[in-house]
RNA sequence: GUGCCCUUAGCUCAGCCGGUUAGAGCGCCUGGUUGUGGUCCAGGAGGUCGCCGGUUCGAAUCCGGUAGGGCACCCCA
């Protein structure tokens, strides 16, 4: 029989990576408390149709990187590839249009079927916010602000850049794209297969498309300030007035767009070169039209997803580990005095780190691979008197405290 | 889904124009220290050379396939 494996593209978060995981979503989380975004976590499957109304029936998304079964039931279940749909369809279930606007926070693993790579995997996590109901462009700094403060808490600022572009109202964008489609049309033949295909399919893509051949076509073609209606420019320029305002700054990058058609306005990303080609880090926009998409009532929303794995990749600074106390009885009875001791220490929150076997030779070796600061030695001397030895483990300081004491001097 | 690269000890890697018992560093274990870790010294354990098949007198080494990892594309966090 094989070797167990995990599944392609899937990994275990073992202690050390969970703890950084765990920073992660516990520093986004503070952040958006701060910013009154509750957490919410929605299954981690939902009816494919939820995914499939939301992403287009043309994404790659939907049309091949998706886990899609069929439940013992008969309904189409598929594996969240992505929180927004997800959390939309909470809003849209729960009919919770009159308590807007709603601020949200999630977390959790989602899952595409695509080709691992480093920063991508098939079971990934992420971290997102959304806000439904404000149509302001306040709204939108504001998502971009708390984003730009998880990076800075998570000290990755500096390897990110902020991406900003525009991608209208439906009005400028359907000017736009008209006039985009026939441009690229007239360059048919010189453009790259895959261009060709989202000539059809998503014609913005072919903007940011990577084709050298391509590039020389996409310097020539409509610029799409040129079709951004007044309402929209006006929106674009409060958005970057408020970036400004709080200091953040930002890049104009035209080339940045979404295919799908309920995305508008704002459009985001924060961008590092440190990851390879998986460049997004933190990612989002505006999204007016989704909910209706999907069947709710119209309501405005604007958010952002970040992947975890590449947030833990980027970080450098990780918070020091909490150093435990290292329990050292010798013989059973001393070793029954302190497991009673640290039941009760334990229960008060401090860290007792105690092992199962060994004698004081191992026993210290391992208080020092817990990295602990206290060693706590009781053997039959000690216990006579109902004392413990205290060994400090970084200068090596020994003295006897009495038993009853013990708590006093393990605490901080 | 496409192209290219990689896979040897728990980890990081050397060995690879085929040829006796496959190596190093780190880690692990034991001893030097009967109740004292981190440094040092000595010793030891640990490998179906990813897997399957082929070529050959002989394969870690060459060839084919397959799985996993990586890079680029696609797409995206």
């Amino acid at each position: 029989m094989a070797t167990l494996q995990p599944v392609r593209g899937t990994h275990d978060l073992l202690p050390d990576d969970a703890r950084k995981h765990n920073h992660v979503v516990a520093t986004a989380r503070a952040l958006g408390d701060a910013y009154g975004y509750g957490e919410i976590a929605t299954p981690i499957f939902e009816q494919t149709e939820v995914f499939k109304r939301t992403l287009g029936d043309t994404s790659d998304v939907v049309t091949k990187e998706m886990y899609t079964f069929e439940d013992k039931g008969g309904d189409s279940i598929t594996l969240r590839p992505e929180g927004t749909a997800a959390v939309a369809r909470s809003y849209i279930s729960g009919k919770m249009q009159d308590q807007l606007p709603l601020k949200f926070f999630y977390h959790g693993p989602m899952f595409r079927y695509e080709r691992p790579q480093k920063g991508r995997q098939r079971q990934f996590h992420q971290i997102g916010i959304e806000l439904f109901g404000v149509a302001d462009p306040v709204g939108d700094v504001e998502v971009i602000a708390l984003g730009a403060q998880i990076l800075e808490k998570l000290g990755v600022q500096d390897w990110c850049t902020l991406e900003l572009n525009t991608l209208g109202d439906t009005e400028s964008r359907d000017a736009y794209r008209a006039a985009l489609v026939a441009y690229f049309e007239g360059h048919r033949d010189r453009l790259s297969e895959d261009s060709k295909d989202r000539l059809h399919r998503n014609p913005l893509r072919i903007l940011d498309s990577k084709d050298k051949g391509d590039r020389t076509i996409i310097e020539q073609a409509p610029r799409f300030d040129a079709y951004l209606t007044p309402a929209a420019q006006d929106f674009f320029a409060r958005v970057q007035e408020g970036l400004t305002d709080l200091g953040i700054g930002y890049t104009r990058n035209e080339r940045l767009v979404r295919g799908l058609d309920y995305y508008c306005h704002t459009a985001f990303e924060f961008t590092t070169d440190r990851l390879g080609s998986q460049s997004a880090v933190l990612a989002g926009g505006r999204y007016d039209g989704l909910i209706g998409t999907m069947g709710g009532p119209e309501t405005a929303g604007v958010g952002w997803a970040a992947g975890i794995e590449r947030l833990t990749m980027l970080a450098e600074q990780w918070p020091a580990q909490a150093r435990p106390v290292t329990f050292i009885p010798l013989g059973e009875a001393a070793d029954k005095a302190l497991r009673k001791i640290a039941f009760e220490l334990r229960g008060q929150g401090i860290a007792i780190d105690m092992g199962y076997s060994g004698n004081l030779k191992r026993r210290m070796a391992r208080a020092n691979k817990a990295g602990a600061r206290l060693a706590v030695i009781v053997g039959d001397d000690e216990l006579a008197q109902n004392q413990a030895t205290l060994r400090d483990m970084d200068g090596g300081e020994q003295r006897t405290v009495p038993l009853a004491e013990l708590a006093q001097y393990l605490k901080n």
